[in-house]
DNA sequence: ACCAGAGCCCTTTTT
DNA sequence: GGGCTCTGGT
């Protein structure tokens, strides 16, 4: 494509944006606003103009699926080799950079990458070694201290502990990177410290690269954690260009460490920095985006964006109340059961919940209604224990000295090692500094145990020399069988399943190496000198980093359930967002937080909404069961932001919402209201008769002349003697006789 | 070594 | 309510 090609599609800021001058930017993307299209096009533009040679382009993702994405369109684009370019997610390029200068890191040159579990289980480990009570400090959140101290850049010396307990934690933090040091593992976080670490320390390798980087681009800016940050400055050199493009609306992973106010430090730091702004959407209807705009007015501190379409503004926003989660869930199976029979493809529809545990009614719905569907979330490939195990083995092979690996495979399949052999071992390792292959491989624990260590160690010493000369998947398969693995789940009676997993693993290395044509690029130089890495590495690596999708593609097109997190970067023709529920979404935990927790909370919804092209539903329900108790809820305050010119009600419209009139001073005092909600109804078991007698519900909205507006949380008894519980906004919880209370339905 | 039942957690998640 | 992990019994 020539370099005019490139620009011919482009608007007016995005064309401004591709052909900037050697100078750093902030771009301002709005959702649907063509950024990675922006990206990609820059880079061709940059490439084919000859400002710049693919060595000089560094680009930065957060996920594989968007570094795969700008891969794939930049080949479309330009006729080079995209595979041996640094783009990448940091924690792939910080893993090549650690592969080539593992020297200058201090690490061996075939490291192991733990993945979170795997983090977890070490520190578990060393709790167990050093008698830290587990209570007082779970394995789990201590993983969690040590991932947001490197986060933050920090080593353990490095963390300030102004309290016993945070300098225990920091004790915890300095076994845990002892233990990794020794046994040549690096987390995902540590990626990225050692990197930072080894730029800032090494002049030389900094300065050349640089050097060489001369223009830098970096993905979803907004998500940047501090280390990341960081780290670009340290990579960026004085005279390279980066283009930042994020959208501080979209922030919603603040809870894991990311930091809008890099967006503002960026300005700053990378000064003099060119603005652009991307409002045109391509993607969703006027009145999608009016909402979406009015919606996230709400918020403070925002860099400012509108976003608009050229698009018309399509049909309102459809509203829906249902009574309970059960009765939204048939709402929301019912539209898409009329929207099939249009000729809507189920995969261009989407159902969008705040958290997992919301799939499950809607799962249940569609299975019933014969609908094939998709959810995301859950156990991903390479996550799952028998694909771990293997792995295990694996790892092994190549490093020996891998603890984590020898421990989850050293007796499994089981060969008569038990938990007290493997706590000797432990011991003797541990007193004599050593790896546990190495404790083993000295013959300290004697009697049958050591027989059965002795046979494990056979295991893996054949199994070096079998796989040295195979090609990656006749290794796997190899490994498979000789491991042992094969023969125990056939023998175990639910073990099918894994088997097919494992042979699963063949095909995923078979298409690793076709993928990579066997060689695994780490750099190219501008003469075309190419440094590779090993492919049983490179494979472990992928497996590591790459963990593969939370579920193989179903073959037919299906329904697409998933959070509104997973939902970013998607789109479809319909959209169902559901759940929207004061407590829920946004989620009471966030409301805690504050100001800053709800905000996150508007940003998700902004999310949620520019999901959609055509049609949005937005619904909630009344009662809705969590975690094992009935909870009465109101509608989200996000409805309340939606300007009612653009929705329409499906179900009959709840009192105070979306109406010309003043808002009743219950709904004004909704959190009140539904905490006084919290006590236990008397059931709904009388729910169907008094529908069925009067017209009330429980759940239901009444006014009465006296007490004014309330819900009606219990019923009990039938016909004349029914009576209800009413909890009223302003009077609190009044049991009341049907026949003489002149109730109001709502 | 294995199973069943108790206990525990429960917002979002990529690498 | 449900799914996972740990424990204690056989």
């Amino acid at each position: 494509m020539s370099a005019t090609d490139l620009l011919s599609s482009l608007n007016e800021p995005q064309r401004t944006a591709v052909t900037l001058p050697n100078v750093s930017a902030l771009v301002l993307a709005g959702a649907g606003s063509g950024k990675t299209r922006v990206l990609t096009t820059r880079i061709a533009w940059l490439l084919s103009t000859g400002q710049v040679s693919p060595q000089g382009i560094l680009a930065v993702t957060f996920t594989n699926k968007a570094a795969r994405e700008m891969q794939t369109r930049l080949a479309a684009m330009v006729p080079i080799n995209t595979r041996a370019m640094w783009i990448g997610t940091f924690h792939g390029l910080c893993n090549r950079f650690l592969r080539l200068h593992w020297r200058e890191a201090r690490l061996p040159e075939s490291f192991a990458i733990l993945d979170t579990q795997e983090q977890v289980a070490l520190v578990k480990r060393l709790l167990k070694a050093h008698n830290i009570d587990e209570d007082k400090f779970p394995a789990k959140q201590c993983a969690w201290f040590i991932a947001s101290a490197k986060e933050e850049g920090l080593r353990p010396d490095a963390v300030d502990a102004f309290d016993d307990y945070t300098r225990r934690q920091v004790e915890i933090y300095r076994l845990y990177d002892d233990a990794c040091q020794r046994e040549g593992v690096v987390d995902f976080a540590e990626l990225l410290l050692r990197t930072f670490e080894v730029l800032s320390r090494h002049d030389t390798l900094r300065e050349h690269y640089n050097a060489r980087f001369r223009h830098l681009l970096i993905d979803e800016f907004q998500d940047t954690n501090t280390l990341q940050y960081r780290w670009l400055r340290l990579i960026a050199g004085r005279g390279s260009a980066v283009m930042a493009v994020g959208d501080d609306d979209q922030s919603i992973y603040a809870f894991r460490g990311a930091k809008v106010a890099n967006m503002q430090r960026f300005e700053q730091d990378f000064a003099p920095v060119r603005l652009i702004r991307l409002e045109q959407n391509y993607r969703s209807h006027g009145n999608i985006l009016d909402a979406a705009n009015a919606l996230i007015r709400n918020n403070t501190g925002r860099l400012g964006k509108e976003l608009w379409t050229d698009r018309g503004h399509g049909e309102p926003l459809r509203l829906f109340q249902g009574l309970t989660d059960g009765d939204e869930a048939m709402f929301v199976i019912e539209s898409i059961k009329s929207a099939l029979a249009e000729g809507v493809p189920a995969d261009q529809i989407a159902i969008l919940y705040r958290s997992n545990a919301q799939s499950r009614l809607f799962e249940h719905g569609l299975f019933n209604a014969r609908i094939p569907y998709r959810v995301y979330g859950g156990l991903r490939f390479f996550e799952r224990a028998e694909i771990k195990h293997a792995m295990a083995y694996l790892r092994l092979v190549a490093n020996p000295e891998d603890d984590n690996a020898f421990l989850r495979v050293v007796n499994f399949p089981p060969r008569g090692i038990g938990t007290k052999s493997v706590e000797n071992l432990q011991r003797l390792a541990q007193g004599q500094g050593t790896s546990l292959w190495q404790a083993a491989c000295a013959g300290g624990l004697g009697g049958r145990a050591q027989a059965a260590l002795a046979q494990f160690i056979a295991v893996i010493e054949s199994l070096r020399v079998a796989l040295a000369p195979l090609a990656l998947p006749d290794a796997v398969r190899h490994l498979i069988e000789a491991s042992g693995l094969r023969a125990h789940y056939i023998a175990e009676r639910d073990g099918q399943e894994r088997i097919e997993n494992l042979d699963e693993l063949v095909a995923a290395a078979d298409g690793f190496l076709r993928e990579t044509g066997g060689v695994v690029i780490l750099d190219e130089s501008a003469s075309g000198e190419r440094t590779t890495a090993d492919p049983i590495n490179a494979f472990l690596t992928h497996a590591a980093l790459e963990a593969g999708d939370t579920q193989a593609a179903e073959g037919r097109a299906a329904l697409q359930l998933m959070t509104v997190h997973a939902a970013k970067g998607l789109e479809f023709d319909y959209v169902f967002i559901t759940g929207l529920e004061e407590g829920l979404f946004p989620h009471e935990n966030a409301i805690n937080d504050g100001d800053s927790g709800l905000e996150e909370e508007r940003r998700l919804m902004y999310v949620a909404i520019t999901r959609a092209r055509k049609r949005l539903h937005l619904s909630f329900a009344q009662m809705r069961m969590l975690h094992g108790q009935t909870r009465y809820n109101v509608a989200s305050r996000f409805i309340d932001e939606i300007p009612p010119t653009l929705t329409q009600w499906l179900s009959a419209r709840p009192r105070g919402l979306s109406a010309a009139e003043p808002m009743p001073a219950w709904h004004a005092t909704r959190r009140d209201a539904r905490e006084g909600f919290s006590g236990q109804p008397s059931s709904g078991q009388s729910r169907g008769s008094l529908r069925d007698d009067i017209g009330f519900r429980i759940g239901q909205q009444v006014h009465h002349a006296k007490f004014g507006y309330g819900v009606i949380v219990s019923a009990d008894g039938s016909g004349k003697n029914a009576q209800v519980e009413v909890n009223f906004a302003e009077h609190g919880l009044k049991r009341l006789a049907l026949e003489y209370a002149r109730l109001t339905a709502l």
